[in-house]
DNA sequence: AGTTAATCGAGACGGTACGTCTTGTCTTGAC
DNA sequence: GTCAAGACAAGACGTACCGTCTCGATTAACT
């Protein structure tokens, strides 16, 4: 059996890396299966084979789990095309970003977000382990495009950032409009352009 | 025995009017209260003086109830200022906007739509009810921004809202970074430059 | 429309004997269909294609119901053999009335008397109407036997029927020993012994 | 706390004494108070300080637990006097049987019984804990009168039986004439007068 | 090798709220 | 005044999960 390697601890029985290898396995599993709001704790112990107690001894709420779960079958960087222009880079990607949240990905990252606004440490933790890392890629490519010259310096990043992806969130998560690659483009077209020289 | 049929006609006791304002009203003051997370039929039940029946007779979900609970107790359409310019008018519109949010009737926006994310009747109330008239009213602005050549006339106005006011719900949403009256102005601006001719 | 004749009252609107029917009707159907303790009021209503209101009009429960449609469809009195023999006559009549509820009869009569345990008026309403009138016609038919020299004339009748038939009903609610013919007749031979002289 | 002592189990946390106890007693309770009909699951819950799920748990209606609480409070078996007269013993006990149930306890046992014909399993509850010892220890006193040569050898003991302690229960449940010793005692007089020889 | 202590599975527990069911009452307009 | 229709307050039903709590059995590091 697989252990966990902790040196700060001495004492007991060591935390199995089986145990939380099946629950996160199989919150992964249901949550493609009946999704975010039919996931349940004592689900998840069913499924993984699991005590309900040693779910909890770990982790809060099913959130926090759901969350390291998707994170776990997430790519943890989003990967930016690298052409010559960085700003054609930002297009590409938007695209097939909206792409993506099409599928049942989309599905699930709308419910974290949803289940974050009733528990602030699942929205941290989701932030933390998926947005600002995407925010830091997008602004890394956007601060290349403002060296090559394709946009203004005086642009605050921020803003752009989140003027960049923030519709396409709102269009995720409302469900207005449509939200497929070419209204992603769209926006972008639209916000770099106001940002360019 | 003989029943003349006649469908226009009304059988039946009449639907209480008491009844459906006291629900609304105890559901206001328990979203106030406790938070949509918290609210519960049984609860809006017993604030209200009225039987669970009744609620379930009129109401598929907690949602629905909290939506309509909530379009009642705001104004139905949002009133933009009337200046010259028009784009001024966005600028100073989104700003308000933005103050608004930040108080607990952002909190609550922003649970109605979690709580859309897992029932698509909920959410399609809240589009109905409070995002499409918003989106129709600004979109009148937009337009008279281009009648007043403030902007260009081949914009998509789907996207630009969007492009204006996604960022918003973004932040709102996630809470990643401050959402102020200075972001959304900052925001607006930036879109709007890309707009122009 | 067929109206109950009642000259004491003159205004409104005559009571319904089609209603009254109706109602009789398919209490007795859900009775054979789904047992006492499965009938509702409500059901009764929608299968008699009748207001609750009127049957609350006229009966205050549904063991009051459910009594007079069983009555309704029951023979008034049962009909006792009548040969040389009074003794022979009531042992013939025992085997038939232990045939009997071992039918969906003997069903129905043990679920009308656990409703009389709950309610004093369901029980009053079954004792009348159906246990006196059998009652009486045994206690005439004991009385012929006494009247032949069958049995010792200082025998109490009142207890002599109930040793006849008691155990009989006490094996139909209990079913804690198979209740046939020979068994009532068995009964009868043995209780009849100790009343001949 | 007390813990059930069952060596057979080994997994989970042990079934707890203190609520089993708890919930008998306030179901005997409840059954003095308001009469098995008024009985509900949620007020025994409720006075016995317990979660309805660990009712539920354990009993799959009221009528189990109402006969296991009754059960508890009731001696297992009947005490018969013992005289040289096996008969005069019977005629003793069905005296002061007579007389138990013109108290609550023939209320609670009429309801028990009704609550029997709506539900096998109840029933079968109240045969196996309540009829069949008595009438084991009926049927034994009635061996010894054969034995003595009080009766005759060849009276089939379950159909004598019931002739002695049918009519008890058959006025109980009914109410038609009055249950009282001096009923009880003439119906075994005449019922064991066919028995002698 | 034995002790110690935290882990594990299992599952019972007190709770909360669910959505349904049935009761008996009430409120209409039609007859 | 009675009727059908059906809304209403009331409240119990049985279920689903919650998060906590015993248990006995493991499992290694530390004696």
């Amino acid at each position: 059996m697989n252990i966990i390697n902790n040196p700060g601890r001495q004492l007991g029985r060591p935390r199995s890396t089986d145990s939380r290898d099946s629950i996160l396995k199989a919150t992964n599993q249901l949550l493609e299966e009946v999704g975010f709001s039919q996931l349940t704790i004592e689900g998840i112990a069913a499924r993984a084979g699991v005590a309900k107690t040693t779910i909890y001894r770990w982790w809060n709420n099913k959130g926090s789990i759901a969350i390291e779960a998707f994170l776990k079958s997430t790519e943890p960087r989003i990967s930016f095309p690298q052409s010559d222009s960085a700003i054609a880079d930002i297009k590409e990607q938007v695209k097939t970003l909206a792409a993506v949240y099409q599928t049942q990905t989309g599905k699930i990252i709308t419910e974290l977000i949803a289940m974050g606004q009733e528990n602030a440490d699942t929205l941290h933790l989701f932030i933390e382990g998926y947005v600002k890392p995407r925010r830091s890629a997008a602004k890394a490519v956007l601060q290349r495009a403002i060296d090559l010259g394709e946009i203004r310096a005086d642009v605050d990043l921020d803003v752009l950032v989140d003027a960049i992806y923030g519709p396409i969130f709102h269009r995720l998560l409302l469900g207005h409009e449509r939200l497929d690659p070419a209204f992603a483009e769209a926006n972008a077209n639209l916000v770099l352009a106001g940002a360019m020289k």
